[in-house]
DNA sequence: CCCAAAGTAGACCGAATTGTCTACCTCGCA
DNA sequence: TGCGAGGTAGACAATTCGGTCTACTTTGGG
């Protein structure tokens, strides 16, 4: 595998499992089985590195979830398949997500506060694409109102992102009565 | 004011605002304009100063949400309330929970992410505390079938914390459509 | 009045942090 | 054949971290 592969996946999980300052390069390294200056020669810095793994987290995870909504064409589906597929990460049945440790875009966020900070805003993207496949998602519905599409996605992402939370702090892993 | 208070209002602001890992001994300290000695003669460590600032901060909001929930008599009306009042937080009107910046506990866990850590462990106990009191709220409500109560508290708090998340990342303010 | 508790200022310690640098190796390609 | 890109190992610098300690001052109650 590509080395530089290889160190952004080895400091992804370091950094969704343990917390971002919690990890220091030289674990990571250490970790990865790789030189100090290897690292330093593919990421200017730990911010880069820290950037590179949210821009790969952000690729596999929108990827996933835009599999798992495929097939829906109406709204109540829509609903059932996005709290179905997130029971599925929370009990990290998705291999490609690996072992559920809540969400690393929220989880960042929370590290670095300053909305400036090209951290802090990788995270927010990451939030509106999210959003934005749901809303495609809802506009492919044949039940769906237009004049309801932004209700209805930011009703979803409000249920998402809860699930996701309480799924981390309290272990909750199950929603069946958002079903209905 | 009493110092150990002084010091843990302070402490509790830096935390909050840039976050526990970013904020160190000598910050606090400065920022407080106390001793280091004084400091450590009140906590034994960072991590007493954290829990006791949780504490603080625990405390604090639950008096508000108690507050804010105390005059429901129906179950639309505990949704609208919870609502309002976290709207109100959200846009840094309530005094006493200061200027927003999500919540502090989602926030903490996701920097103390061992779930053996006492740290991780009373943020879970916060959220449990929540829980509690929706539930107590609910089971005061006239229209309120106790067979249901699981399931609409554990709605009720899916519905907060997706609006704290989205609050904090996105900057939603607002959220009419959640009310009906 | 006097003493103990609580306070201040800040030097100091060992460990950990990010990042740089030297010296050397390996390998593919012109 | 030789060269440059990418790799290894690890010393090193500069800074910051949490935490301890000394020496001194302030303050309140018996």
């Amino acid at each position: 595998m590509d080395k530089r592969t290889h160190i952004i996946l080895t400091a992804l999980s370091l950094f969704y499992h343990k917390g971002i300052h919690s990890v220091g390069i030289n674990e990571i390294i250490s970790v990865a089985g790789v030189a100090k200056k290897t690292m330093y020669h593919h990421f200017a810095s730990k911010d880069e590195l820290i950037l590179a793994c949210l821009s790969e987290r952000h690729t596999r995870f929108l990827n996933w979830l835009t599999h798992a909504t495929s097939k829906v064409t109406r709204l109540e589906e829509l609903k059932v398949a996005l709290i179905s597929c997130h029971e599925a990460w929370f009990n990290s049945e998705v291999t490609e997500l690996g072992d559920f440790n809540g969400c690393l875009f929220i989880n960042t966020a929370a590290e670095f506060a300053d909305p400036a900070s090209s951290i802090n805003q990788a995270c927010k993207e990451h939030k509106l694409a999210v959003q934005q496949l749901i809303i495609r998602r809802l506009s492919a519905c044949e039940n769906m109102e237009s004049s309801q599409l932004d209700s209805q996605s930011h009703y979803l992402m409000t249920l998402v992102e809860g699930m996701i939370c309480q799924a981390k702090l309290v272990g909750i892993k199950q929603f069946p009565h958002l079903k209905q």
